[in-house]
DNA sequence: GTGGTCTAGACCACC
DNA sequence: GTGGTCTAGACCACG
């Protein structure tokens, strides 16, 4: 599982590593059942305040998406992978309405969001298959 | 002109009055050489205290969308209106890149994309011709 | 005597007016003897508070360039053309010094800074001969 | 790294701490990466309010001379160096262009000006090889 | 009346 | 511990 933090980017650590970590359960790098690394390992690896790795993991449990298991760790909670795909998806929705919403009211016609996102979706396929 | 402020919606006062000054300016409610209202009156107004106007009247002067005319008070700026205009046009597109981005990496396909794009953009379309 | 107010330029109004009544004398446009505009008369014709006025005129006053004729008006005092003169040029003296400390502060070489006195006092001698 | 405030001499607090800052940059005092003193710590130290400082820090955010590590603190950002070393020499070149421009205008000879241009560097390079 | 600066002190999220 | 935001209230220069 590979983690990447952005110092300074606007987005708390905690959320930054919450969101790669439901990422990788969403794409199935991280499947229900699986261990995730501890607290220390996770410190250590992304050099991070072990404190941080716990509020993220905290998140993470009372969303259910992760849970201990005692004198082992922790591990991707049965479910996960539906309710991460889920989340991210509704997620999206709601992004989208909100970006439309402010092209209008920007004075965009129509026609013009519909070109912008046509051609970004466009350059984003052909960018995600290359990689 | 209209400022509404909401409270707690994580945008700090200062930035919502900044945008929704900037948005007033790209839509022509404000235009250029125009008075804008002075500190103490939107600070009574708003019921926010004068230093956060401040604040948001200060970056709208760093960024050259207003000047001030000493003891007048402030006025929108020559070429304010283009600013406003295309600084909001790209950060529509910046944010669709975005969205779509997420989107595909969640798993959504090109085409769900496309459909949630198309039935948010009409209903998007249908409100704002009624209000 | 022509007097031109350039607003938010961050010299005070008040300031400017004294400055380019001062420069009058200096370069003679305004003589001893002479009387300049009436507080309302320059007033009008600047489109500035009255107030403006008279606490430039007072400024002048306190450096003794103009004084008061009872019932006639403010004139030009006697010895007020050499005042300027001197004034600004031990001004300009001073000026100089700090902007090359500054120069050689940051880092600049001896050999530049005269290369960037040479090259601006060049060309601003070309200007002022046209004009 | 030594930061002076001069009371009232005119230019605010803030101002002057930007100032500083900035120029320990330029000569190297400051360089990138480095974590700058902290809020509280420079408040403390300079017996100045820790808004005051938070205004001069946030001046320096927005010209991106400094950056925050989130709950760690600002460090110099990269680039900055070159940035405050060319924004200096900007600024020495203006200053002298205005200099030279007032001197003329008040009726000095460009031979004078040269005159006092040269004593000046000379007394003020000799002052700095002995400090 | 206007904006600009400063202080004092509070609360927040983050690490 | 860090910076970021906000409030309250003061004083200043300017018009």
């Amino acid at each position: 599982m590979y983690i990447r933090i952005e110092a300074s980017n606007g987005l708390p650590i905690y959320e930054q590593i919450v969101r790669q970590i439901k990422f990788a359960i969403a794409e199935g790098t991280l499947v229900p059942g699986q261990l995730i690394p501890s607290v220390r390992e996770l410190s250590r690896e992304l050099a991070v305040n072990a404190n941080t790795i716990v509020r993220a993991y905290q998140d993470l449990q009372n969303e259910s998406i992760i849970e201990t298991l005692r004198g082992r760790g922790l591990v991707v909670a049965p479910g996960a992978t539906r309710l991460c795909l889920s989340q991210r998806q509704i997620l999206v929705r709601e992004r989208m309405e909100q970006v439309i919403l402010e092209g209008i009211r920007s004075g965009l016609e129509p026609q013009q969001l519909t070109t912008y996102f046509e051609k970004a979706l466009a350059s984003i396929v052909r960018a995600e298959k290359k990689s």
